[in-house]
DNA sequence: CCTTACATGTGTATAAGTTCACAAGGCACC
DNA sequence: GGTGCCTTGTGAACTTATACACATGTAAGG
């Protein structure tokens, strides 16, 4: 792993950010990118481009810029994008069928391997994607089998922090949560909350009483 | 609206937060919170609780607590959660389907009031929530008829932009955008994208090599 | 009515992150 | 091979945000 001094987190979420117009970048051809212009299509000032690079090494040419495909490939490595990562899934509804049929997380090498729900009607079902729903009473066996390390949690707020305590037990390092509620987790399992209101009750407060 | 001297932002998305156990604590009929227990809910620091809260007046009791009813109402009111919000969606694939269908949204005031596809199959069905599937060329009409103020985004990324300019273009002033590419925007119109990869990005980023 | 206890509200200190400004270094052209 | 141009990489200044520590105000009880 790349030696890591002290890295800003907001450098972290930059990178991953950074990838989606380079990504872009290739498919048109383009081999050279400025921090400039990088910055421009992620609405962030060049010197922080620089700076969250700079954190990593020297992947630019000074006096040219950014050859597209190494710096690509550079934060990949970093990310962890360059590997595959096996994800399983636990609530089967709507947003959960929504995310495993998209085609966006394999492409950057997230793979669902397995899906869990507690209804007994819809335990069994395959699903479009090839994925067949699994009763959670076999997420320890699937997650060890299967070589699991992340988990994303789609049930009803109510359940998510039971879940969130099985997939832990079964061993699971990190959580992707779109439950509107905080799952607690010890220190060995990282997790991220995905809350839309909360993003809407900011663009609300932005509009003011108008 | 209150007087704001210049609020962090991060603390108007910690409010949100704060909003979500307050509303469980009321179901549950406890009439008072302190600081340290809604941090710990929150997963913040007591004092960045009473410092976000101060921001926007006094609205506990000292050597007693916040009124949990009191201190919600508000929240609410600085969010702007106490008004209803007409939104309208564009793209009604997997994911734009499970958003309308969700109940959480309306319970925060937030009220699906029109949905846009450009897919003929689609235009003119009826969704379980009881809203039909409308043309993009009448986005403009009906964002004027409904008083729709924010625009949420699900189509494919390559015309998320495209679509951004068709919601701002017909006076929409805030978007939250699911598509995985940074749309722009005018300054009268504020932008929240929602990325779920850069979200495992992270979370991958975090597990490291393990 | 005064005293005690206690949690809030807040000025100040600390930490974290971003921008600035320029030195360092490579490329191309002469 | 030297010269000028251009963009990266980076230490330092600045800005923003968080944590600390205590003064402030309230309620309850004697
Ligand atoms: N749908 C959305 O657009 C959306 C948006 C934001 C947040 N969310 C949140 O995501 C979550 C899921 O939303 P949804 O719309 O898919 O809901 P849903 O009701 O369609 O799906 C929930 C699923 O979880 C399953 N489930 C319930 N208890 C379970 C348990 N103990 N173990 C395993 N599975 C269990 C249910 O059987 C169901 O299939 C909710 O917490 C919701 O608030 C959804
Ligand atoms: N599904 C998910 O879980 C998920 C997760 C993260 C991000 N996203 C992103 O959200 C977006 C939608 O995802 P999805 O899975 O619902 O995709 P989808 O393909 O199921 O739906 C896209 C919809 O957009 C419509 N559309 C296409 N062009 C349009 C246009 N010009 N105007 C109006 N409508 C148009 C299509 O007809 C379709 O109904 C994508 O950008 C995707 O990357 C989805």
């Amino acid at each position: 792993m790349a030696k890591t001094p002290k890295i800003p987190d907001p450098t972290i979420e930059r990178l991953a950010l950074y990838s989606r117009p380079l990504e872009a970048l290739i498919e048109s051809g383009s081999p050279l990118i400025l921090s400039e212009k990088l910055a421009e299509l992620c609405g962030v000032s060049p010197a922080q481009v620089r700076k969250d690079l700079a954190y990593f090494g020297e992947f630019g040419v000074r006096g040219v810029g950014y050859d597209v495909r190494t710096l690509l490939k550079e934060i990949k490595h970093i990310l962890g994008t360059d590997r595959q990562w096996a994800l399983c899934i636990v609530g089967m509804g709507n947003l959960g069928s929504a995310l495993v049929e998209n085609e966006n997380f394999r492409k950057r090498g997230y793979i669902f391997s397995a899906a869990f729900d507690s209804d007994p009607e819809k335990i069994g079902k395959e699903m479009p994607c090839g994925l067949t729903i699994e009763p959670v009473n076999r997420i320890k066996e699937l997650v060890r089998d299967f070589h699991i390390r992340i988990g994303v949690i789609t049930t009803p707020p109510l359940v998510a922090q039971q879940v969130a305590n099985l997939l832990i037990d079964a061993g699971i390092r990190a959580i992707l949560n779109f439950a509107p509620i905080r799952v607690r987790t010890t220190d060995r399992c990282t997790v991220e909350n995905v809350d839309f209101s909360v993003k809407l009750e900011n663009l609300a407060y932005h509009l003011g009483t108008l």
